[in-house]
DNA sequence: CCTGCAATTTGCGATAGCGCAAAACCGGCC
DNA sequence: GGCCGGTTTTGCGCTATCGCAAATTGCAGG
């Protein structure tokens, strides 16, 4: 079993509150393994076996309709948890992890983690507010479906993604793992089409420059402008 | 202090794991409120200082955006927590309360939470899975906007709340609380009218019966096989 | 019983976004 | 260097659903 650094892992939130030396007998229960790219990691409705910690790469966390429509529950940053049907009760996983990147992540099993926030309560209450904050961000997402047309609710969405991952550049921030219009599109509950066109409107004004599986904003400040433009304020 | 009854809630989901005996001693440090029907119990963005167990009663959770249009986050049943903003880490309330029903509550400081998940662990592991069913259940809202159309989705609504707070009739499944066309609208994403247009399609049907802010599902069978149909599997 | 208000219904354009199809593009691989 | 497959772009018609407005209804008081 590969012996994980723990000061690469100390300061993440799930951690917080717990003493650095204990620690290690937390990481001792995990094991690390390697996701190349495009890797199914789980798969939705398959039994919840394990927990996770991504520690490099991006990992879609997505869900499938019975009738083989997508949408993208979240892109997973290093550092955050997933998988954790087990901590919430659900026998099977829900949705299917896919890594985007090549992707490193710790695994513990299901069986350790009664044991773990026996020992560990923080960890319980770190989850809670992690599951929480997901919560919030999910009721958000349904607010922008809600109330939001296309355009608006496409840059919150890449304003979200280049908060999460964005790298910046001198031309503005990329996002920092390859990403489709189809993937945009399941965020957003729209269609590659759709995205495509808005995209290219964008584009011609210099707002976005965008490639294949490939995105950088160049003008985050008027996207957040976009954004928070209401239906009727209108453009020229 | 008004004396609660631990009968009344010793099987709550919040209260699994708890020894019966302790339960007074968590109870000890809640104080019981009624609200009249129409009361708001806590608004979206103020200090949350409670949170709250839902004894009789229906309390309407929603979203308000900045420009006033709302959302329904969900309706609280009898024996739910509502108001969890302190255990998931938010200093302010992500939504507001309000009872449509005169209701019943119990409340806790926050400041109580601390100690309680300390002295009683199994209140945070509980916590953590109510969160993370609602987490899901978000998930399948948002699937279900992103990939089915209006009627499909009042359908599914409307069989979630006859299955959460439906009262069995000998005409059907009444929904056991008052709720307009206006609230199902910001339930499922659409408009009043919408909601009223479909409506008025499904009574002529006779699947339902319906009226000022009162719901009964004559048919829920059928129902079910509207909400399950998929675009293409036409109707007549 | 009557009045008033809020909820509901319904008609009628307007339109944002979908869906299909075809073309163009872009890399990566042999 | 050329070929192949997945991605992206774009045109075009279509329609589900919105938005507004007006009429109607039903409950709650007085």
């Amino acid at each position: 079993m590969a012996k994980v650094d723990t000061s690469l892992v100390v300061h993440l939130p799930l951690f917080a509150g717990v003493a650095p030396e204990a620690l290690d007998e937390i990481l001792r229960e995990a094991r690390s393994a390697r996701y190349p790219k495009n890797t199914a990691i789980f798969e939705q409705g398959a039994d919840a076996q394990s927990f996770f910690l991504l520690l490099h790469g991006h990992v879609r966390a997505a869900k499938t309709t019975p009738t083989g429509e997508q949408i993208v529950v979240r892109y997973v940053a290093p550092g955050e948890t997933f998988g954790l049907a087990m901590a919430i009760g659900a026998a099977r996983y829900p949705a299917t992890a896919m890594s985007v990147d090549d992707s490193v992540v710790l695994i513990w099993p299901n069986s350790a983690w009664p044991r773990l926030v026996e020992r560990f309560p923080a960890l319980a209450a770190n989850t809670l507010q992690t599951v929480g904050t997901r919560l919030q961000e999910s009721h958000t997402r349904i607010l922008e479906m809600s109330t939001q047309q296309v355009e608006q609710r496409i840059a919150h969405a890449l304003l979200r993604l280049a908060k999460q991952s964005g790298k910046k550049l001198d031309q503005g921030i990329e996002i920092d793992f390859p990403i489709s219009r189809q993937d945009i599109a399941q965020m957003t509950g729209t269609t590659l089409h759709t995205v495509s066109r808005i995209l290219s409107g964008w584009e011609s004004q210099g707002l976005v420059e965008s490639g294949r599986q490939r995105i950088i904003l160049r003008e985050p400040h008027k996207i957040v402008v976009l954004a928070e433009r209401t239906p009727d304020s209108g453009a020229a």
